[in-house]
DNA sequence: TGCTAATTTGACCAACTGGTCAAAGACACG
DNA sequence: CGTGTCTTTGACCAGTTGGTCAAATTAGCA
């Protein structure tokens, strides 16, 4: 019965991927040392491994929860309800991810820059075959009219570069931004994009 | 007169800057080190450390030298010129610098994603007025009816991110495409992209 | 050619890195 | 309360890190 865990263990194991997150996302795997988890987590080092065999188990157990969510609102879009709001609702939900998990969306940035020695398998295999369907879809309601003629592919990616910006460059924006808060504009803006380049 | 500067010297500062970049843009500063530097330099450490003082003067020379080129091209969009055309312009502008670029493009990155230690004071007071200039000069078009009403500040972040993408999220954006070259769909799908939001 | 300044390097150092381990402390439960 | 398991930690280790230095090598030039 390996469905143990103790209270205890459970709670340490989850504090330990809130820190690595933390740190991870900041430094990426290679610039983080484990002396700077261990002190994010309020936990001494012994004792980080002594629920993580190793400083690559945590983050790789990071990736793994994030590939999980990530890929999850692009799933969603399917062709049933109107096809601008389908990728609409999409952009949001993006825009949503980038407002309340900007960590995970800057750990996933890292890996990516780093040339995602991790996850080149699932981009070049999951993610691709996503991708690949969904177009298909785009391209369906582009032959039937529903909305402008655009790239699906490259489309898709306008949506994963402007909602991810934001999270991903936060500290730009907002030395730009000053006071205001990004995400009320950005929304808005996102949903001008979208719609003058859509609908028909 | 400090103008000298043996061959020897510009051609290894020369070297030692490139293969810094190639390190730092891919692992950040804190996940690079010199002994990866030196050999992409094909150098010894001790002789990398005689033509710069430290591993922090390699990083920050590549700031500095980055810096200078990265604000120019939205320099030069300004009020002379068909207004659609200026900011289109300025958008294949950015992203021929992500195609012929790529490198300096992750260095930015990795220097934002880690917060921008070096150049939050930039972000915060050249970049910040320089696109208040430009926001300006954009609402100044949009209140004459040259182009559609669009929030100017997130207009500028969308082209950043829209063309950045390319370079930061490469691998991914391969791994996508497979052999298809990204850049002559990038184009194509940017300047529709633009021209559906801005052409009133 | 010879001499000086510029260049390169091997050996070295202290601080830090990921990781180990035995012993000590806390916990659960009869 | 006792006892066996789970948890925590200080001390430690070998490899790596940024950086130093004196000595060796190589231009540059009269």
């Amino acid at each position: 019965m390996p469905k143990s865990a103790t209270r205890i263990q459970q709670k340490n194991q989850a504090t330990i991927m809130s820190a690595g997150l933390e740190v991870f996302s900041q430094f990426g795997f290679r610039g983080s040392t484990l002396d700077q988890v261990a002190e994010a987590a309020g936990l001494s080092k012994p004792n980080l491994l002594y629920y993580f065999p190793s400083k690559d188990a945590i983050y790789t157990a990071l990736l793994a929860r994030l590939l999980e969510n990530w890929l999850e609102p692009l799933h969603k879009m399917d062709d049933t309800g109107d096809p601008v709001e389908e990728i609409l609702g999409y952009a949001h939900r993006k825009m949503a991810m980038s407002r309340d998990f900007p960590r995970e969306s800057r750990l996933f940035a890292n890996e990516i820059l780093q040339g995602a020695p991790q996850i080149k398998g699932v981009l070049a295999g999951d993610l691709r075959e996503l991708v690949e369907a969904k177009a298909t879809v785009i391209n369906g309601w582009i032959a039937v009219g529903k909305i402008k003629p655009v790239d699906p592919v490259h489309l898709i990616f306008s949506i994963w570069s402007l909602t991810q910006h934001y999270a991903d460059f936060d500290v730009q924006v907002r030395a730009i931004l000053g006071e205001t808060d990004p995400f009320n504009g950005a929304e808005a803006h996102l949903d001008n994009v979208f719609r003058r380049l859509l609908t028909p």
